[in-house]
DNA sequence: CGGGACGCCTGTGAGC
DNA sequence: TGCTCACAGGCGTCCC
């Protein structure tokens, strides 16, 4: 799944329903992107606190009785999603590769590709999670990050824009659909080199990212194909992308055909007579 | 060091 | 119908 707003909303889904719950027992499934770094076993009888998120990872901390907290730290990767359902859960298909059954209901990620995450860490900022978090640069609706601030981080680096974006380490949340739209709201071609960008522009493109991101947590995220909230509701932005998934149909403001390239390794779908280098 | 390519996995849809 | 191929929302790691 996974951009910020499908793990913020998928955050928002179940965060309040399984606070204070009891950990009664887990189930690994397939070995996920990496081992849960603890043994399963020594979690039972912690409690669920708040659930945190960073960038696109969620963090579930859990008290347990005779030591510091600590917590899992989880990430969706391509195809993954969490269900939270109280009551009888249903068996584990073959996609279910985590399962944590607690006093208040059962978490399970699904995640068919496998390249989610759950990794025990003694804290948000300790041991894995410190390390997984460390590149990641600001949230997108932190005020600390300003206009001038994101035009500064923008001039420190060559690589076309939207792979800036995509790196997460300048601003953290937008992931391929959502660089390609902000950037097309931005009109800024995907191509240009971040340094080339006017203090403008970048504050557009901050405001444009913002916008973006605020638009599809209002919508539920995108569901293009597995994405469901921890309630299983589909996500609806994707019926209003402009560029992103839409080559060769007309732009929404120009009605030149929408390209699509390859850049980093992923697609860009971009309008070039509207987006300006 | 910045920047780019690779690989992890499975599923789906297009084209033949 | 069945096969092959390209492609898919992410990101850590390795290489130059």
């Amino acid at each position: 799944m996974p951009e910020m707003p499908e793990v913020e909303v998928t955050r928002r889904s179940f965060a309040q329903r399984i606070a204070g719950a009891r950990v009664q027992s887990l189930r690994l499934g397939a070995p996920l992107r990496w081992p849960l770094g603890r043994e399963p076993a020594e979690l039972v009888g912690a409690t669920v606190g708040e659930t945190l998120r960073r960038g696109k990872y969620l963090w579930l901390p859990l008290a347990l009785p005779e030591e510091p907290a600590g917590g899992l730290l989880l990430h969706l990767g391509m195809s993954g999603s969490l269900a939270f359902t109280a009551g009888e859960p249903a068996a584990a298909g073959r996609h279910d590769h985590f399962d944590l059954h607690t006093s208040l209901g059962l978490l399970r990620l699904t995640d068919p590709r496998r390249f989610g995450a759950v990794v025990w860490a003694p804290a948000l900022d300790g041991g894995m999670a410190a390390r997984l978090l460390a590149g990641l640069g600001h949230e997108p609706f932190d005020e600390a990050l300003t206009p001038e601030r994101f035009h500064a981080a923008l001039q420190r680096r060559r690589t076309p824009i939207k792979a800036v974006l995509l790196a997460g380490e300048v601003i953290v949340g937008a992931g391929n659909i959502y660089a390609c739209e902000a950037l097309f709201e931005a009109g800024i071609d995907p191509r240009l080199p971040a340094d080339r960008i006017s203090r403008p522009r970048a504050a557009r493109l901050l405001a444009a990212v913002r916008q973006t991101l605020a638009s599809a947590l209002a919508l539920g995220g995108s569901t293009l194909r597995d994405f469901r909230d921890a309630h299983g509701m589909d996500g609806q932005f994707q019926l209003q992308a402009r560029v992103y998934g839409r080559e060769a149909q007309p732009c929404p403001r120009c009605a030149a055909p929408v390209r699509r390239l390859v850049q980093a390794q992923r697609s860009t779908f971009f309008c070039a007579a509207c987006q300006k280098r």
